[in-house]
RNA sequence: GCGCGAGUGGCUCAGUUGGUGGAGCGCGACCUUGCCAAGGUCGAGGCCGCGGGUUCGAGUCCCGUCUCGCGCUCCA
């Protein structure tokens, strides 16, 4: 059996997990809509978490912030300032420079008079006048650098009826400013001591130079975000025990470990925030790409909305009597990404006969977006069945499934991973009882309908 | 952003030197069967990605455009 993206995109397209965005008008490159399996499955993957980090958490706490926060509020966490100005990377030491400035500053040192501001030059330009004039790097003094890049990673968009440059906004690039400048509130209506986490679930938005990879790199995505508040010292310590707990909360949920490693970010590799940053990559049908990162944000975050804002964000520490800007532990992992890898992870073909194949997708239950098929054997004993339909859709996503003979039913609701099929047959008239059959074991067994309920409780449980 | 390739029912694909668009699967109805993709009959479903052009006539030839895939580049 050969797993590849085709095979899995084709399933999600044509079972209804992922459609194309916008189809009819011909799409739009790398949107992606979620169809009618694919809804149930992200929000299974959410409300998973969700348990896991807030309602598991004695620690951690939730919120739902705006998308669209004071302009602010990305000037303070580096989006704003950082990804507006023409930017270059050195090759040699990996320093960041704008490239109006290198010019500025080696024109002022060499006594060299522009004719015109540098603020009025194209990056062309620029670029030129850096080559021709063989510009060092400020820091190692090399000359390696990258083209000019004018990052518009955020979304702009404007609030209000008219449209300039006062009432800019931007689509968020990251939930996570929204629970620092929500640190206090939080705090005083938790009542939390640190440390303590703040945990969100919502959408993100960047302008990705190189999407794709089907929905595993995409522009507008739905991320699942902590950010967890710690002393500081303590910040190690907590960042190895977050990164077991993503790990583990993984592994739970079925995620098989010779497709997962870990990898930590070399020094060089690290972003300007972060102290120390552990990747947790998936293997994909195209290759290991990243899931989950967990960074050690320290103090950076609310240092800036402090100095930029004016607001103390200190913390004060009752027992230890001291007051203290709490560093940060940020696990992030994209939803969409995680849907991918458990779908990747699910999909399998199994000869079951010579000659016979079935598509499975073997979800953890719990994850699964159909959980019970309800099968009436016959049409002739729907109303049996209809009633069991009833009955376990008030707590389950049941299908209901009365077309065409009874083991092309267990092979549909196999392709799409619904656990458990019920067969309501001739039999279960007169013993009121019914065939549980098991997606993974294909085996069957008698339950009273009486006690299907019971038998269901703890089936779906995380 | 650059290069290459591809767009024909829901899906996979045929479609002759340009001459009234097909198949299989899937889907629906009915019959039959009654626990692992069984059989039969009938049926729905196509601005041939979109826009121009050439031509008496374009799915087919030309140009543009959009989308997708692959490679390069890039990637807090």
């Amino acid at each position: 059996m050969e797993k590849t993206m085709d095979k899995i995109v084709a399933l999600a397209k044509s079972r209804g997990f992922v459609h194309p965005g916008s189809e009819i008008y011909g799409g739009l490159a790398n949107t992606w809509d979620f169809g009618i399996l694919g809804v149930e499955l992200k929000n299974n993957i959410k409300k998973a978490w969700w348990q896991k980090f807030v309602m598991e958490s004695p620690t951690n706490v939730g919120v739902d912030c705006a998308i669209l926060m004071n302009p602010q509020t990305w000037v303070a966490s580096g989006h704003l300032g950082g990804f507006s100005d023409p930017l270059m990377d050195c090759r040699e030491c990996h320093e960041r420079f704008r490239a109006d400035k290198i010019i500025e500053d080696y024109a002022n040192e060499n006594g060299i008079t522009l004719d015109s501001g540098v603020d009025g030059w194209s990056q062309e330009q620029m670029k030129a006048y850096i080559e021709e004039h063989n510009i060092p790097c400020p820091t190692c003094g090399k000359h390696n650098f990258t083209d000019i890049r004018q990052f518009n990673l955020m979304f702009k968009t404007f609030q209000g009826v008219t449209e300039d440059a006062k009432n800019t906004v931007y689509l968020r690039p990251e939930t996570a400013q929204g629970i620092f400048v929500n640190f206090k509130n939080v705090q005083r209506t938790s009542r939390k001591k640190i440390p303590f986490g703040i945990c969100q679930v919502g959408k993100s938005f960047r302008n990705e130079i190189t999407p794709g990879n089907f929905i595993f790199r995409v522009r507008e995505f739905e991320q699942m975000e902590m950010e967890f508040f710690c002393e500081p010292d303590t910040d190690l310590e907590w960042f190895a025990y977050w990164k077991k707990y993503c790990i583990d909360w993984l592994k739970s949920l079925g995620m098989k470990e010779e497709e997962m490693r870990v990898r930590d970010h070399e020094k060089e590799e690290l972003s300007f925030y972060s102290k120390a940053t552990t990747d947790v990559e998936y293997l994909f049908p195209f290759g290991w790409g990243e899931l989950w990162g967990i960074a050690d944000r320290t103090d950076y975050d609310l240092t800036q909305h402090q100095n930029v804002s004016g607001e103390d964000m200190t913390y004060f520490d009752d027992v230890k009597n001291i007051r203290y800007l709490p560093f940060v532990i940020e696990p992030s992992v994209g939803v969409e990404r995680l849907f991918l890898a458990f779908l990747c992870g699910a999909y399998d073909e199994e000869e079951i006969a010579e000659g016979d194949v079935r598509t499975v997708l073997h979800f953890h239950p719990a994850l699964a977006p159909v959980k019970i098929g309800v099968l009436p054997l016959s049409k002739k004993l729907n109303e049996g069945a209809e009633a069991i339909f009833n009955t376990l859709s008030k707590k389950y996503n049941c299908e209901f499934d009365d077309r065409g003979n009874i083991g092309k039913r267990y092979r549909r609701q196999d392709e799409i991973g619904t656990p458990f099929c019920v067969t309501y047959d001739f039999d279960s008239e007169e013993d009121h009882s019914v065939t549980v059959r098991d997606r993974d074991t294909m085996e069957q067994e008698r339950v009273k309908i009486a006690d299907l309920e019971d038998y269901f409780a703890t089936k779906f449980l995380f």
